[in-house]
DNA sequence: ACAAAAGTGTTGACTTTACACCCATGG
DNA sequence: CCATGGGTGTAAAGTCAACACTTTTGT
C-alpha cells in the first residue's frame, strides 16, 4: 500500500544492535564510523534500516555482517525507540539488540560502502555517538548486565570453553563488581547455567583449571 | 524525505497495547472489535498507527484513548513485534505495550470511528485475533507476571489502596498459583513493593483488613 | 454464639556470606 | 624450591516453606 496520510507517511525501522566483548577485563563494544551523512565521520552503533523482506532480527544480522563481516552470533532484541527527532532525516523507530562475541574470532572488521572503520572501545570510553546511539547503548549495557545472570548470552564469547576464574573476572567486568572466589564459583554452578566438561586448561596461573561450558537451554529460576 | 528505494519504502510503526485488568479474581484483557479493514469485525487488542509527530508512548496513549476513551494510565513497552507478514496490508512493525487498569474506574467504551466494541476478556477465553496480536498478548501476559514481582504496575488496579488478601487474589489471578497467606504478607512487605496506610476496609470477611499502597518508587533486588 | 475471613509466629530446611589454607604447575 | 593463581570447606546469618490457632465483625 502506498501511504498517503501525513500523520503517518514516511516512516521506516532501524535494527541497532550493541555488540559487546571482553577484553583482558575490559567490557567493550562495537563502534563504526559513519562514511555518508548523517552524523557523517561520527561514531554509531552496527544497525541501520530494516529491508521490508527482512524480520526485525534478520535484519540486525544482515547489518552486522555488512558492516562488520562479523557472522554466526547470537543477538536479542531489548527495548525499542522511537523518539520524534532521533533521526534528522526521517522518523525512524530503532528496534534495539545487544549480542555478545568472541573479539579473538573477529578477524576482519571491513571497510564497506557505508562505513569507513569499525573498532573496540571500553565502555568507559565511549566517543560522542551519532543518533541517539548514546541512549540506545546506556539502556543495552543495563540489559547485558541483566542477561548474563539469567541466560547464555555469554557463550558466544567462550566457543571452547570456560574457566571459572576467567569466567569471574569477566563478570566482575561486566558488573563492575569484585566478587569472592569461592562463593562465586557456588553460585555460578547453582544458578544452573553452565556444566562441567572434562577438559582442563590454563587461564593465568600455572595451575590447569577444569573447563566448565554454558548449557544450550537455561530455565530461569522463579522469584514466586 | 521521501523514501524510494523500494527495500524500505512504506514502512509503518504500530503501538499496541495490551490492557489487562483484573475481576473477581479473573484476569482479563481489553479487547476491541474492528469496523474497517483489513480484519474487519474481528477482536484486536487497542493499538493502532504510530504518528509522525508523537513519541512511543504517546502514540499508545492516544490509541488507548481513542478507542476506549480511558486515560490516565501506566503502561510499559516491552517487546517489538516485525514479522514480515504481520500487517496484510503494508510492512508494519509493532511495537508492544502492557498497561493494567481498575475495571471500576472504566466507565464508558466507547464506540468511535474504527471500532464498533470493546469489552474484557478473561485470558482464558479469547476469541481468534486479527493480526499477530494472539502473539502479542501471549507474550504482553507473561510479560505482565514479571512486572508484578519487581514494579508497581498493579498500583493502577488500586487507586485507593489495596488490602493483602485482595492482592493475594490478584496474584493468585495473574501467576495462576495459590499461595499460603502468612508467606504471602512476608514475601510482599520483604519485595517493597507496598506500604502501610493507617485505614482499614473491608474486603471479603467481616473483619476489616489494612489497607496497603503501592509505592511510587521500588528499587528492584539483585541476584549479585 | 456462630460463621467467615483477617491476622499472626515458629521450626526446620535451605541458601548466602565471610573467611584461610593446601595444591598443581612452570620457571 | 618458590611464586602464582586454582581449588576447596565450614560456621553463622539470613531466607524460605510449611503449618494452626486467635481475633474481629456481622448476622
Amino acid at each position: 500500500m502506498e501511504v498517503r496520510n501525513k500523520l503517518y507517511k514516511n516512516q521506516g525501522i532501524h535494527v541497532i544492535t550493541a555488540l559487546f566483548t571482553v577484553e583482558e577485563g575490559i567490557t567493550k563494544v562495537l563502534l563504526i564510523k559513519r562514511k555518508n551523512n548523517p552524523f557523517k565521520g561520527d561514531w554509531v552503533l552496527t544497525g541501520g534500516a530494516l529491508y521490508n523482506n527482512e524480520d526485525l532480527e534478520e535484519g540486525a544480522y544482515r547489518e552486522i555482517k555488512e558492516k562488520t563481516g562479523i557472522e554466526n552470533i547470537n543477538i536479542k532484541q531489548f527495548k525499542a525507540f522511537g523518539k520524534v527527532n532521533r533521526s534528522p532525516v526521517m522518523r525512524m523507530v530503532a528496534i534495539g539488540f545487544i549480542g555478545v562475541i568472541d573479539w579473538k574470532s573477529v578477524k576482519v572488521l571491513r571497510e564497506t560502502k557505508n562505513t569507513s572503520n569499525a573498532d573496540w572501545f571500553p565502555i568507559d570510553k565511549i566517543p560522542p555517538l551519532g543518533f541517539d546511539h548514546e541512549e540506545i547503548l546506556h539502556d543495552a549495557l543495563i540489559q547485558l548486565q541483566k542477561e548474563i545472570v539469567k541466560s547464555n548470552i555469554l557463550k558466544s564469547l567462550f566457543p571452547d570453553g570456560v574457566t571459572l576464574p576467567e569466567l569471574q573476572k569477566t563478570y566482575e567486568a561486566i558488573l563492575n563488581k569484585k566478587f569472592d572466589r569461592r562463593n562465586f564459583r557456588k553460585k555460578m554452578l547453582n544458578l544452573d547455567l553452565i556444566e562441567d566438561t572434562n577438559k582442563v586448561d590454563k587461564f593465568e596461573g600455572n595451575k590447569p583449571a577444569k573447563v566448565y561450558k554454558f548449557k544450550e537451554n537455561i530455565k530461569g529460576k522463579d522469584i514466586f
